[in-house]
DNA sequence: TAATTAGTTAGAACCATTCTAAACTTCTTG
DNA sequence: CAAGAAGTTTAGAATGGTTCTAACTAATTA
């Protein structure tokens, strides 16, 4: 049920399910990524933890890979800070504490945040998004 | 009372009593920045502000400045992306929209948003802010 | 299996930002 | 006000995360 085989054979259906062929280099960074709890990733931290698993891919598909994931709903793009971005496994909706000497990020339930009544915006633009980040010195 | 002379004489005293000198690059970007409504802007649509009013200033001055602004709380930094940085005038509590297709950013009124009760964070560590980005596609 | 389409790659390019170190201002002290 | 100390500005180089390019390789379709 658990064993190596049947988790391949999920990741390719999840992978193709979203229109995504189930490449190497991507069924290896997938395995990392939705293999066990969530994640929150850089691109320069997937690369070195390919790297340390003996995965041969280039930064170059770490970038693609993240980023077909993101467009596909499979990941969530953080954007913290003007140097990098953080890349996230859980899709839920939920929010983020950051921690700024460390660089750590730690989820927040949505249900932990309330939002009161907002300004509306024109009426046939779409909200996106609702972000909530708090930043900790530590 | 709002003549320019004293508006210069209020900056002068306002960047000295946070600790900076009023050199005259220092001045100019102040009076573009604190002199009118709230602004928001990044360093090169400043640059390119001071630049159309004839104030010459290099893109570093106009870096160290907004740098030398915001450590001493005359702005605020506002992170939206992972390619560039914004500063805000407006140092009050508050939130944004940020509008992806024309990258305008507007303000939220800190009343608006409500937080329940957050999780707790280790007790020795201070919030250094809750920032909430509500993304709209327009 | 051939043809087609999509994905991977190394290295170059990009670009916002930061750094460097020399020149210049501003401030302080006598 | 002069002289020295301290802080600021600057052009241009460097940095670093990310994206692009174009040749190559893998996956899919017919």
């Amino acid at each position: 049920m658990s064993d190596d085989n049947s988790e391949c054979k999920e990741l390719e259906k999840r992978l193709r399910d979203h229109g995504l062929r189930p490449t190497l280099q991507r069924m290896a960074l997938g395995k990392i990524l939705f293999g066990g709890n969530n994640k929150h990733v850089t691109a320069e931290s997937l690369y070195s933890d390919a790297k340390a698993m003996d995965i041969d891919v280039s930064l170059a598909t770490v970038y693609n890979a993240l980023h077909n994931f993101t467009s596909k709903g499979l990941l969530k793009e953080i954007c913290i800070g003007p140097a990098r971005s953080y890349f996230d496994t859980n899709i839920e909706n939920h929010h983020h504490f950051y921690y700024e000497k460390s660089g750590q990020l730690e989820d927040i339930e949505s249900a932990d945040v309330r939002l009161g009544q907002l300004p509306k915006v024109p009426s046939n633009l779409e909200i996106l998004s609702v972000e909530v980040i708090i930043r900790i010195d530590g």
